[in-house]
DNA sequence: TATATTGTTACACC
DNA sequence: TGGTGTAACAATAT
């Protein structure tokens, strides 16, 4: 599942491939996937070379010569992967780009991800839009303004709190239960009962989670793979995600599951309380 | 063969 | 109004 740590992978890796490069053709497979007509976005796309792409939140954003930008959302399962010329695509392969030597695939098992053309202009305002919270490996998030957002939200559960985009960008199932899981706290904590020592720990370890995700190519726990078509890393490093009836690594005690909002939240009933 | 799963969003409820 | 719950989306594993 990709979230700001897989995201940021591929941004890095696109980054030091395609940057400069220009896109020849774009052949849209699927076109329930992109926001306009295929030959619409054809023609504003190709003959285009790829100015920069950079990351908000969980999307991904590429930007062309033209003032043109794609706003790519993964969703679930979408993966970009750059691959070589003669490359196949597969059933999932929804969108093809390319490149003078290279292709790009979007590939989507279950089809919920989505590439948008928008003028570049526009991003910030389709950004805003959706209301996306701070970035939380920006400099100006503080422990203060941590504080004081979740002030803002005193009756909320903490875990789905965290996962909330318009609350704090780029979390998701998995690095919620891992920020909770070092912190010690219970994902069912409300805001307003942590205590000044459990908001200093949960601020640690999301900057901590997310940079050390960052660091292993981000986690393959479903159809998460990078740039390169490579798996992540940090699957190895999880504590408590998917680890249902696993022991505990800290305690010895079984893992946990409950549903929060119909999702899984996974936890050690004895370190986080 | 039916069901659970999975993130996000839209929408209903109180 | 904010917090919570549920359906829908699609494909797969069980």
């Amino acid at each position: 599942m990709p979230e700001l740590p897989e995201v940021e992978t591929i941004k890095r890796q696109l980054n030091q491939n395609i940057r400069g490069k220009k896109i020849k053709k774009v052949e849209v497979r699927l076109p329930k996937i992109i926001n306009c007509p295929a030959s619409v976005f054809e023609k504003n796309i190709a003959g285009k070379s790829i100015k920069s792409i950079e990351r908000k939140a969980k999307l991904l954003l590429i930007n062309f010569s033209g003032n043109y930008t794609l706003v790519i959302h993964l969703k679930l399962t979408g993966q970009l992967i750059l691959t070589s010329k003669t490359a196949e695509p597969n059933k999932y392969t929804h969108v093809i780009f390319y490149l003078d030597s290279q292709k790009i695939f979007f590939n989507d098992l279950r089809q919920f991800g989505y590439i948008k053309l928008v003028k570049t202009d526009e991003v910030d305002n389709l950004i805003f839009k959706e209301k996306i919270g701070p970035e939380p490996l920006e400099k100006d998030f503080t422990l203060k303004t941590f504080k004081n957002l979740l002030k803002k939200k005193k009756k909320s559960k903490i875990k789905p709190l965290l996962m909330d985009q318009s609350f704090i960008a780029g979390i998701g199932n998995v690095y919620s239960a891992e920020i909770l899981f070092l912190s010690g706290v219970h994902p069912e904590r409300k805001a307003g009962s942590l205590t000044k020592e459990d908001i200093k720990k949960i601020y640690g370890n999301i900057k901590k989670v997310l940079l050390e995700a960052i660091k292993h190519k981000g986690t393959s726990v479903d159809t998460y793979l990078d740039a390169y078509g490579k798996k992540g890393k940090y699957t190895l490093k999880l504590k408590v995600y998917n680890k249902a009836g696993k022991l505990c690594v800290k305690c010895g005690t079984k893992i946990r599951v409950i549903k929060q909002g119909g999702r899984s939240a996974y936890f050690c009933p004895k370190c986080q309380k």
